[in-house]
DNA sequence: CACTAACCGCAGGATATCCTTCACTTATTC
DNA sequence: GAATAAGTGAAGGATATCCTGCGGTTAGTG
């Protein structure tokens, strides 16, 4: 790889030092966001960087620039392993899905994607890598669909929705446990997209993806600050 | 439902107003934490709860309790539905682990699983309702491969993580669209839990249910301090 | 209908995290 | 090897949240 951050074409060229540094920060944020969340201190990410804090600062100009940045981050490794999928299909089109999805999960501690209580990263930047991973995802299911390789209703949506399960880490377990059920799990999944020769259900009716991104909240993170007016469902138990 | 809290036993017996305030507090807990992640305030917890911080107060000594009595509920959401489950299988054990794990993501927003960067919920009573719903499961497990009506090698371990992954909020999505997309996923992996005609692969050995509990961190939430003498792997893009 | 548990409103100290600033040192680049 | 971008260490103000305490009020309970 190139010594410097090459991507979105604004780079100003960081020098060696910064770029490494640079990389290090993104690294123990994304161990950090995975273990105690948002909420995880900036602190402790410089300290686990090997990097100081006023570093970390130099480098995003807040906490939320930081989150940002392993957001994005995550989704460019989805797409990047979407364009390798599509690209390598020679045994059809569904076992590339199936090599994507649990090459995802097999990589799943260095994915962050969007942070219970983190900013909504829905930025231009954001969207578009959305979509083109959307338009990558399709390409596959419709000529996966054509080989009547896996059932007709499974959507892009439903793909990402998967990753988005999977890849997040299971609270307060190791990461190779999590990631052995992880991988159990998405199996377990990828042996339901074949087509059902028996009265599998049809799936009920979903959104597009386009659609899903467009429901992601535009706003901050509270959605419906209901005062609540809530009539309280019962909860069992004494303290 | 009788006028307190009647579970555990060491119940001193709520007056009907504080029973009525706490249902309301671990509701507005609830949809709190899985809005905000443990991050949520409490201030703002008592507030949707339309309830004073001073009684929240009252009710949890502090905050950590409060979220380990919301997971335990969670806990025994899952258990109750499980022993339902049991009770009801006269179309088979599959179709009742079908509904088990459907009922579950229908009532997904009742549902609070331990959250990251929340306490390590696993003393006695969490540990003994993970117990008894294991063996629920395994029963529900033997009865449907001695029916053949499922691949025999999935086992508890596999049905609580997919509860785990499915029943956890999709972060900045309004709930409905998050139901939708969780539905249309536990119904695929459901697919994929059939005896397999074809040569589905089988799934990599995985830890037993009771192997999970035992690796759960008995420590805090940070299980690898590591101070980080990661090589850095490198991340695109510029800010 | 009296008793009192429970709630409310509010004030305030403790702590933690965020973020800035600055003088000084180190490492990279040309 | 000189110019300078980048990093270090440390101090400190601004918030936000946690949690406690107390007098006054409300509302179940028997």
């Amino acid at each position: 790889m190139t010594p410097a951050a090459p991507s979105d074409g604004t780079g100003p060229q960081l020098r060696a030092d910064a770029a490494r540094n640079r990389a290090r920060i993104l690294a123990a944020a994304r161990a950090a966001f995975r273990e105690r969340g948002t909420a995880a201190p900036l602190d402790e990410i410089a300290r686990r960087a090997g990097v100081n804090i006023a570093t970390l600062y130099r480098r995003f100009p807040d906490g939320e620039a930081l989150i940002r940045q392993v957001v994005i981050d995550g989704y460019t490794v989805l797409l990047h392993a979407a364009q390798t999928a599509v690209r390598q299909t020679p045994d059809g089109a569904l076992p590339a899905i199936e090599r994507w999805l649990l090459g995802l999960v097999a990589e799943r501690e260095m994915l962050v994607l969007p942070l219970i209580g983190g900013p909504v990263v829905n930025d231009a930047e954001a969207l578009a890598i959305q979509r083109e991973l959307g338009a990558l995802l399709d390409e596959l299911l419709a000529t996966a669909r054509d080989q009547g390789a896996i059932r007709p209703d499974v959507t892009a949506a439903d793909l990402t929705t998967t990753v988005a399960l999977a890849c997040r880490p299971l609270p307060h377990l190791d990461a190779a446990t999590g990631q052995v059920l992880a991988e159990r799990h998405v199996r377990v999944f990828l042996d339901g997209l074949r087509p059902g020769p028996d009265p599998s259900s049809p799936l009920p009716p979903g959104p597009t993806l386009d659609e899903v991104l467009a429901r992601v909240y535009a706003a901050g993170p509270t959605p419906t600050p209901t005062p609540t007016p809530t009539p309280t469902p019962d909860s069992k138990t004494q303290r």
